[in-house]
DNA sequence: CCCTGATTCGC
DNA sequence: GCGAATCAGG
């Protein structure tokens, strides 16, 4: 793929909003994140939140620490590098005042529509990105309505130490709901459920003895 | 490890 | 000019 007008266009566009490369890339199609961001600092575009911290740039004072590392292919540039010797490259450009994020903005500062994204969302400047503080409108908290089905029955919030809290149905279903029958005192059943609950221990001649399985037949639980 | 952008350098 | 490889950080 080459680099025709539209897909530069649609590259500053989109970069200038604050799409990332992944997604510039993935937008045009046929070109690479690496691609994008090459072809975005051939065209002056760069200067944007980067994950790689700006270099130090320790007030004047102190050495300036030249980073010691080891330069694995010397370059045959000198210093051509227009890399601002001075403190705060990255926050003197003049571009975008993007360091004004935590300042509360005037409110005539309304949103700019740089583009229109896939979807249909409108694609804002990345100093517009400021999203409106959604107030908290005064409400008052109403209890909400059981369905029809669960009503008259007894729900997990009906439960108490008085009431049976035998399950009738299975979670999940929608008229799910507990026994709720007066609770045979010292149980969490009914007396109808606690005889399904418990179950008399038998004299140990009258225990049926588990079938024995197969050998290396399958595991039941 | 995923992600990000920045930089380098062979093509 | 292009972009893969690499770097460096979140």
């Amino acid at each position: 793929m080459s680099w025709t007008d539209e897909r530069i266009e649609k590259l500053t566009k989109m970069w200038e909003s604050g799409s990332t490369a992944s997604q510039i890339a993935e937008e045009l199609g046929g070109v690479s994140r690496n691609a994008v961001i090459g072809k975005a600092h051939r065209l002056g575009l760069k200067a944007r939140p980067s994950p790689v911290k700006e270099k130090p740039a320790k007030v004047a004072d102190e050495a300036p620490k030249p980073k010691p590392k080891v330069d694995p292919k010397p370059k045959v540039e000198a210093a051509p590098r227009p890399a601002a010797p001075a403190p705060a490259p990255r926050a003197a450009a003049p571009a975008q005042p993007q360091q004004a994020a935590q300042q509360p903005l005037p409110p005539s500062r309304h949103p700019r529509i740089v583009s229109v994204g896939p979807g249909g969302f409108l694609r804002q400047g990345p100093g517009d990105q400021q999203p409106p503080i959604p107030p908290a409108p005064p409400r008052r908290l109403v209890p909400a309505k059981p369905s029809t089905d669960i009503e008259g029955k007894t729900s997990l919030l009906d439960l108490n130490e008085r009431i049976c809290r035998w399950p009738m149905g299975h979670p999940g279903e929608p008229d799910f709901h507990f026994c709720g029958d007066k609770v045979n005192p010292g149980f969490p059943y009914c007396v109808e459920h606690c005889g399904r609950a418990y179950q008399a221990q038998l004299p140990r001649g009258a225990r049926r003895p588990p079938p024995p399985l197969p050998f290396g037949g399958p595991r039941v639980r």
